[in-house]
RNA sequence: GGUCUCGUAGUAUAACGGUUAGUACAUCGGGUUUUCAUCCCGACAACGCGGGUUCGACUCCCGCCGAGAUCACCA
């Protein structure tokens, strides 16, 4: 397979969310695949959308998800700088070709002239083209004046990866501006430089350029560059209605999932399979099968509605799969920052995971679910009496099912098959249904409202500090 | 408004002219000695509409309807 060098072109105004994460998940597995390289490139050029920081954090967010590139910021390569904002030389000799050719002009229309254009094509409900108000005469470009291409319309197809063949007529080529004011390149020109001198194979990117491709025909023409291939990715929808999803609509930033208790594996699982299928049933993907099985043909040339619903409960099968998997200790390093508050030993925080695990939905579930192991659960005597199981029966019966178990209890190895034992005999000794005699014990102990098996939380416990929460119960009730 | 794109259950998708339209999430019901969860079993639920082409159409063609994108010295 012929290697792809691919890019990740996002300019720095902001976190990556889960709308526009996926132009650089699919560019790496294309990459990666073809044994290619990822381009790491920063489009800042348009400074006054520029925000201190956001470069770092779509690092961040790149790391996070295992997204390494292998050009760009930070590792360097052979084709940077990898900041646009560093590469103005650059983009002005190649201005001067498309001058030279006749391709270019000056333009020396005021922005106020342009907007009283714009109204007039309004007023006669006709599109506006700047072609159509090109100046005949036009001075010589200089650095501080903005610098158009000169369209010559016609009609374009080409063809795209995912959309298929495209054909548009002359109606939508336009004088589009190459260099601003500001004597930085517009994304229009600068992108299609900076993939040609960087070597890219495909473009991969969002489907709100579709209807620009025109215009980026024109000048790789006009350029004498073979374009790469272009592959249009529809946008992820919001969970509401049917627009793209966006910071507006509440769209959160990648690594916020990752503060929330979100496995970077069911993260990149999830966005990878959000639009794109391998035609197989399997559901759960592991990075490097997705390398291996990744496709551009079969990207859905749809748009796909984020569902959050799906994307936790893939992160629980991952924190099942890497705990059977990979063992606890593995799951344990995962969940350093989602504890309660306590001064706990590790050995005895794994032995909480070990038996907590399978109820996850997030590491973060950790911090609610597991308060009653590292402190004193505050005794609410109405968790008890007004259990469903346990509200028909007696409070003096309650106590002296207690003080039996206290007793039972006492007289037990703590382990857990010996624990399940002593249960066993106790229930044929009450003549208890389990779900009266466990729900009692499980409620003096915990007062959750779920925890896990009985016999492994209080082996997890501990006998002493089982039996004086049941002692305290016996005395509030 | 011009141009372009898209249209299978609530959601994500499979099917590439012939299937009882498959799978997963969600929802509902059941099972695994309490709860919650896991796991297992089951149920509900879809081809936007109308014409063609064809022995036969979710699949091909046309029209309509619906949804979206884009028309910046933003990317």
């Amino acid at each position: 397979m012929e290697k792809a060098i691919t890019r990740f072109a996002p300019s720095p105004t902001g976190y990556i969310h889960i709308g526009n994460v996926r132009s650089a998940i699919y560019p790496y597995l294309t990459a990666k695949q073809t044994g290619g390289k990822m381009i790491l490139r920063i489009e800042d050029t348009d400074q006054a959308r520029y925000v201190e920081g956001a470069t770092e954090l779509i690092e961040d967010t790149l790391k996070w998800l295992g997204l390494d590139w292998d050009e760009g910021p930070e590792v360097g390569g052979e084709h940077g700088p990898y900041f646009q904002t560093e590469r103005r030389d650059i983009y002005i000799a190649w201005a001067k070709k498309l001058i030279a050719a006749g391709r270019a002009y000056a333009d020396p229309t005021t922005p106020e002239q342009i907007d009283a254009y714009r109204r007039e094509c309004n007023e006669k409900k006709v599109p506006f083209l700047y072609r159509n108000f090109r100046p005949e005469n036009t001075p010589e470009w200089e650095p501080g004046m903005p610098l158009r291409f000169k369209a010559e319309p016609k009609e374009y197809s080409w063809h795209d990866e995912v959309m298929g063949d495209m054909h548009t007529g002359p109606e939508v080529l336009d004088d589009i501006i190459l260099i601003k004011k500001d004597g930085l390149p517009t994304y229009n020109f600068a992108h299609i430089v900076d993939d040609a001198e960087m070597g890219v194979t495909h473009i991969m990117r969002g489907v709100e350029y579709l209807s620009s491709m025109p215009n980026y025909l024109a000048i790789y023409e006009a350029l004498g560059i073979n374009h790469p291939k272009f592959v249009s990715l529809p946008h992820i929808l919001a969970p509401q209605g049917n627009k793209k999803l966006g910071k507006r609509d509440g769209a959160k930033s990648v690594v916020e999932y990752r503060d929330d208790g979100v496995l970077p594996e069911a993260m990149l699982n999830y966005l990878a399979c959000l639009g794109w299928n391998d035609g197989t049933e399997q559901e759960i993907y592991t990075k490097d099968e997705l390398i291996e099985r990744f496709s551009i043909d079969k990207i859905q040339n749809s748009g796909a509605r984020y569902d959050e619903v799906k994307l936790l409960w893939l992160n629980g099968q991952w924190i099942r799969r890497i705990a059977d998997e990979q063992g606890i200790d593995a799951l344990y390093t995962r969940t350093a920052d989602f504890w309660p508050e306590t001064d706990a030993t590790d050995d005895y925080k794994k032995r909480v995971l070990a038996i907590i695990y399978d109820r996850l939905k997030t590491l973060s579930d950790l911090k609610t679910m597991t308060t009653y192991f590292f402190a004193e659960p505050e005794i609410d005597t109405s968790m008890i009496l007004e259990n469903k199981f346990l509200k028909k029966i007696p409070a003096d019966e309650l106590k002296g099912l207690l003080e039996q178990t206290i007793a039972k209890l006492s007289d037990t190895d703590w382990n857990a098959d010996a624990l399940q034992d002593a249960l066993n005999e106790l229930l044929a000794a009450t003549g208890k249904k389990p779900a009266e005699l466990f729900s009692l014990i499980r409620l003096g102990v915990s007062f959750a409202p779920f925890s896990p098996a009985l016999n492994l939380t209080l082996e997890v416990l501990g006998k002493e500090i089982s039996i004086k929460r049941l002692e305290n119960v016996v005395a509030a009730l």
